[in-house]
DNA sequence: ACGCTCTTGTGCACCGGTTCACATGGCACT
DNA sequence: AGTGCCATGTGAACCGGTGCACAAGAGCGT
């Protein structure tokens, strides 16, 4: 995947935890908890705790063997190794319904991603203002990007629509890209795409389902 | 994971890819394309054609050596393995910015899950019509689920809200589950659940992001 | 009928990730 | 200071998934 390796790299499946973990830290620390085992995030996050000890030993957050790890230190840690706290200003090509609600989404905010900027192909659409920012037409794109130093690119299009808007991303200087069209899309290879396929998950649930169901028998339960 | 077993079982990297296939082989079906190699389906699902090849020959879907596959049978097939073509009706709780585009999504009414229910806390919320259909209290969950056969919940709450939510679900007979709320929540293991959190999406480009441009050298590139 | 070409189907090696199990070592209490 | 307890940190086995590489086999042209 990712070929870098000048510093030290954190394994796909870490980084992607490292984010719950951040979530279940924040709860704690709001409630004014100062210590946490390994046990206790881990259970907190849903996963293993052996996985939780060598997740954080990636992030050369140390603990103290008998004690824990200090809810803070963990905090600032993870906080650090997740885009060092800058805040990574975002744009969104495609406000229809779903790009309206991404517009508005405070988990975003709250994350350190704000919503700068708006695009949108339709005539109808552009010039109106959604979540506090005026929606601007694709073609300008670039220069949404450069004003709003955007780093990140949300494409929430039609999936036919969805490749263009990808490469005009790119184009303006992008190199994280979150995609919600149904598409598959190609892009360079120091681009950084990530697909998230609402049907899809509805889908692969529907397997599960279907193959539930569709068995006669229903003696398993296991636990 | 699951552990059924009693009919065959199709590995769950498989099955998430499934739903890929399916797109593109609609898109070639609908070009009037008859046959295809796996070469071109996973060029179009972007994927290894020996992956896809692995991946058809679970669901007994053969090709023709030298020739390929045939659409419209690889079409029904794997329709048939995705919950058997039959419509699954889907109820939200949640009626926020996010459940409204979620409950406006076509996307999921043309894979055959028609948003049946919706139903939220709020009582300014509920009464209203969004996209067609009537709010109700989510103390009807019950109710709104045994009208509408809904077979699939989604979880579009604020994080606090979401275990209440999950839970009701379950109480109502739903086994396949789709949450959208920044949270962890716990289910009997007879029930399905999937996690889809936009926020942590973001954090996790945020870090390759981080990890591109604190790197002070850029000479890779690599192809 | 024969052989060539093209694509399927799959055995096998490789790789990343997970989990167990245990040694290591700090802290508190006496 | 000594002792016991407890949680960390990690070596190593295991597991699912991926992709190469090749054999098997269908169709087509001669």
């Amino acid at each position: 995947m990712s070929e870098v390796g000048t510093i030290e790299s954190i394994p796909d499946a870490t980084v992607a935890r490292l984010p719950v973990y951040l979530r279940g830290l924040l709860e704690l620390a709001d409630t004014g908890v100062e210590m946490v085992s390994s046990v206790s995030l881990a259970e907190l996050a849903g996963v293993n705790a052996a996985n939780v000890r060598k997740d954080l030993s990636y992030l050369h957050a140390h603990g103290t063997r008998g004690v824990g790890y200090e809810v803070g230190h963990l905090l600032a840690e993870i906080r650090v190794v997740l885009g060092g706290s800058r805040s990574s200003p975002v744009v969104i090509v495609g406000v229809g319904n779903l790009g309206r609600a991404l517009s508005r989404y405070d988990g975003f905010l709250a994350g350190g991603f704000p919503i700068a900027g708006l695009v949108d192909a339709d005539p109808m659409v552009v010039g109106r203002k959604v979540a506090g920012t005026v929606v601007r037409p694709v073609g300008e794109l670039a220069d949404v990007v450069a004003q709003t130093e955007a780093t990140v690119g949300i494409v929430a299009t039609p999936a036919n629509a969805a490749q263009e808007a990808v490469d005009r991303l790119v184009q303006a200087g992008i190199r994280s890209i979150l995609n919600f069209a149904p598409a598959v899309v190609a892009v360079p290879n120091f681009v950084d795409i990530r697909q998230v396929d609402l049907a899809t998950e509805l889908q692969i649930l529907g397997y599960h389902q279907h193959r539930r169901t569709g068995d006669s028998d229903t003696s398993l339960v296991s636990g």
